[in-house]
DNA sequence: TTGTTCATGTCAGTATTTTGACATGGCCAG
DNA sequence: CTGGCCATGTCAAAATACTGACATGAACAA
């Protein structure tokens, strides 16, 4: 047996919980929260252990790169590297050698600290991942970059 | 010809772009982004249309339940209840007649500037739905549905 | 060279959201 | 009846993010 009401793609169902918006929101709702948490006890923001990770990955990215990657504003990222820098985890030189922008670095206490949450973090990921069917992760994965690519301008 | 690193699902890919975290913070980011967009020109935040929705699905419900049901703190949905009840689209009871929760209404004007949005707002969702394989909905549900499930405390 | 255009970094101000704390009302075990 | 416990609403303060604006440097066309 099937439900009384079948679902009707052409129009929003009446129950907001079975939109893709409402469960997107949702779930990214609930990584936010498990990450704040386990980057707590470490003493970093989310924004803060992006930008580590990123820079991990590909160092020399300037501010505008950063803000782009996270998803922020310029002036949000300046804050979060401000933050950083006087924290001594990353550098920045004092005058940029090329153009206006100064590319960033993790110092060796960034990169110490950055290994000292990546377990934490990646457990949060592995939980996520291992709450749906592993044939779906791939499909998963495109969707969401569809979904990404169908909103932006 | 299939990629020459297979993907090993136990650890995450060094790319970060790759990580489910990742496309599910992008993809909700577009979506903030779209949504803002379509809203700005009537008025509204996304709380508040979040709020108004909610409302006009469950009326009565108190300011406790709309923060769990939008995804933020009650004093956040309190300063969002204020913004809606100065604009003249809820009405709240000045006084509680069981416990303290107070139970939010819409008032006419609310249910007009709501249908007044409505048709945008479901515009984004439609965008977004028809960017993936209409088999797949479902399964995207579910799987976000299970995120979320995975990651609640 | 000169002017235009664009991206970047940054300042100031505002808006939004969160954390922390507290008082109040209902519920229930004792 | 009473005390503990929990959910709710709200205040105050801090953190966080945004909008708007401006100056600077690079790239490019005329």
């Amino acid at each position: 047996m099937n439900k009384s009401v079948p679902t009707d793609p052409s129009r929003p169902a009446d129950d907001v919980t079975r939109h893709v918006g409402y469960q997107l929101k949702r779930a990214q709702a609930a990584l936010r929260g498990a990450m704040d948490k386990a980057l707590r006890e470490h003493g970093l923001t989310v924004p803060q252990y992006s930008t580590l990770e990123l820079l991990a990955l590909r160092p020399g990215m300037s501010n505008a790169d950063l803000a782009r990657a996270t998803f922020v504003t310029r002036q949000s990222g300046n804050v979060v590297l401000r933050g950083l820098q006087e924290a001594g985890l990353i550098t920045r030189p004092a005058t940029a050698d090329h153009g206006r922008s100064r590319p960033a670095h993790l110092t060796a206490e960034g990169h110490t600290r950055l290994a000292a949450v990546q377990a934490a973090v990646y457990a949060v990921e592995q939980r996520m991942v291992e709450a749906i069917p592993p044939q779906r992760v791939e499909a998963l994965l495109i969707d969401l970059d569809r979904i990404a690519a169908a909103l932006e301008d």
